[in-house]
DNA sequence: CGCAAATTTGACCTGTTTCAATTGAGGTGG
DNA sequence: CCACCTCAATTGAAACAGGTCAAATTTGCG
């Protein structure tokens, strides 16, 4: 599957089940994420302005989406595949500041110029929108800006969260939290495709089974760490029984509770 | 004025220009930060509103406003005085996520129970809300909504700069970026008063010279570091000639563009 | 003036980084 | 299908930034 992406980006079509009239055409109708993401609150109607003004974009793994200082014209929601949004100092060392996944939003925290990197780290769809145009629909939809703003709520306790990680815990504590942070991410977004009548395939997941898309780097900037303090703080976990490394991108969690404990210093 | 501040809380009544005969009795007539603040987009009407759902409420020096876990049932606007966000791990481990200054809003980033602490740090004037009431006034106001984004998003982007700082920058350059952090800040509020019309008293003031009202161990909180290195690190920052320390409250930034070039990693 | 709390300084220690190999995995071309 | 090549991940050894523990100052109040 991460295989296919990187070379032949497969997206899946997606079942189109009630969609109204006035959507069949439109960029929305088929969107996998549409229950995840920004427009989750929309009606019908609200949903077509936005598809107007929205297009989508293919990006290929490892290749940059726009670069931070760059007159932020576009707005973004990430329909598939992996990014990370970065920020660099003068010398080149890099600060993670976020994954993102598909529902995800990109664009709450900008001024006239995006004020952080984004790179694709998988192969990635996205649904691109002008930034002058969504301010028109956003001026007009106000179930929309109550939307952005509960986003907006939330990644500022997940950013407090990370100010938490990085500056006060260690490098032990911070993995583990970030494996937890991936696995109730991806618990909640499962529980949000379930909600909106999906059939999941494998009905039986292994809840304990994390992917970790990203390389070691990208972890270890994300973390404040180096890709050498990652490498071995999982050898470590590995040793001690809290995790097994199925491949480089699979970790199994052992115990989600003891890991909790784990992640927050006890 | 701190002095004051930490026994006799004697908050300036503040001259009430023009205002509506319905606000003339508000808490918010004689509200000092009212341009600075969220309520700055709001008309009289609107204003009246949250007026009327307004209590003033007042915490000395050092006491708790709440604690991360209760419930969120209350937000609040600063109204004098200064306030620190923080987060605990088990074992004590501090990490202060922001310090509030007049005109800062508290309950953005909230569930249903605050995320963080707040507590006090000099004597604090504060402007308390009920939640539910703030809810309904919300559904009423887009303009407060749209502004409350508009905050939202301010305080993503600074909460991803801190990230930067937390993760990858050294100590000499995290208490760089705080000073300038600080005096950036010290410097827009100013500018906000100017432009609705104050008359500041000392109209030549020092532009360098920055108030620290917390203590090292804050700094330190703030910083992903402990009180020695912020210690060793001011009196490095001084032999250099980088800053001077006027008193434990106040330092003297040396050249402002120097100091960011440190802060950036130059 | 005197005391408790905050800050600074000193000496030492440790987790993480740095620099340098080594091992391993994925993709390519013969 | 296998050998090869490259890039990613791991491991090792040495160095260091910042942390810890402890003591000396300084500050700010009562």
């Amino acid at each position: 599957m991460a295989k296919q992406q990187s070379k032949l980006p497969e997206f899946a079509p997606l079942a189109r089940d009630e969609i109204s009239p006035a959507l069949a055409n439109s960029p929305c109708a088929a969107c996998t994420v549409r229950q995840q993401s920004v427009c989750a609150s929309l009606d019908d109607n609200e949903l077509e302005r936005l598809a107007a003004i929205s297009r989508a974009m293919y990006v290929a793994a490892g290749s940059t989406i726009f670069n931070e200082g760059d007159p932020a014209d576009y707005l973004f929601n990430v329909t598939d595949g992996v990014i990370k949004l970065y920020k660099l100092l003068a010398d080149g060392r890099e600060q993670v500041t976020g994954f993102l996944f598909p529902g995800d939003f990109i664009g709450l925290a900008l001024k006239d110029s995006y004020s952080y990197s984004a790179e694709a780290i998988s192969a990635v769809r996205l649904c691109k929108m002008k930034r002058s145009q969504f301010r028109d629909v956003l001026a007009v939809t106000p179930r929309l800006e109550h939307r952005l703003l509960s986003v907006a709520s939330n990644e500022l306790a997940q950013a407090q969260d990370q100010m938490l990680l990085l500056g006060r815990k260690t490098a032990r504590e911070k993995i583990v939290s970030f494996f937890l942070q991936l696995a109730e991410r991806r618990d909640k977004s499962r529980q949000a495709q379930i909600n909106a009548g999906a059939e999941l395939e494998s009905s039986k997941f292994d809840e304990d089974v994390v992917e970790l898309p990203m390389g070691r780097a990208d972890i270890a900037d994300y973390l404040g760490l180096t890709t050498e303090t990652v490498s071995r703080t999982l050898t470590q976990l590995k040793t001690d029984g809290s995790i097994q490394l199925l491949d480089n991108h699979q970790v199994r969690l052992g115990g989600r509770e003891s890991l909790r404990e784990i992640a927050q210093g006890l």
